[in-house]
DNA sequence: CACTTACGTAAGTCTACACTTACACTACTA
DNA sequence: TAGTAGTGTAAGTGTAGACTTACGTAAGTG
């Protein structure tokens, strides 16, 4: 859980968790994404991996990396925990804002 | 965004959020459930608040906190932005294992 | 007006961490 | 086998942050 909290409170990884949400990217491929060192990228890529955040497949000399929604599972209970009910009730609220403000269709769930 | 992830990353402030989530309590209250440090927890508080997930009402000299779940939306929109449908399913799934397993009921949303 | 209560804030320390450069390693290729 | 591509790891640096003690401050109380 903390490990999990940690690794998307930054915001490189939540934009590489982003980038392989759909797709297996090797590593080098992400990193050309930024503007920070291709290291860099492999030790956030370590702590994402590390938190369960993602998976990691050997292809040859490359590494794969792929999203783990799982891994986000703890996230969403925590939320649920003990806002569960509230923080429904204030979703639908906003929707409801939105959809007044700008005629925008939204899905309920 | 950032600021509220980076405030439920520390333990001790989800366990503040938590004392907070459904009463009222003053800061001198809170402290003296941790092995802190007052002014520790007065920093706490203070991140938290900066995060938009407490608020602060003045009652004479002392101050009370109480737990604001709207901060927590961005969070719940962030996990829904891209993984909001395979979360769902994944839950689901979760739930159905753990009836499966241990007979409990579970609220289904 | 002192004094106390209930706090926040300042300043300093120690550790975690995001980053860099340099190097090691593994798989493939001529 | 030598060389190259793709990558992780080691070691060092600078900054953010969680903590401490000391102090400041606003609101009640004799």
């Amino acid at each position: 859980m903390e490990a999990v909290l940690r690794a998307i409170a930054e915001p490189r990884r939540r934009a590489i968790l982003r980038l392989v949400s759909d797709t297996e990217l090797p590593a080098g491929s992400i990193a050309v994404h930024f503007d920070v060192t291709r290291p860099a990228i492999s030790q956030h890529l370590g702590v994402l991996k590390e938190a369960g955040l993602v998976s990691e497949r050997r292809d040859g000399t490359r590494r794969l990396y792929r999203a783990r929604p799982e891994g986000l599972l703890e996230v969403r209970a925590f939320l649920d925990e003990f806002w569960g009910e509230r923080l429904e009730a204030l979703k639908h609220e906003a929707e409801g804002e939105e959809r007044k403000r700008d005629g925008e269709r939204h899905r309920v769930d």
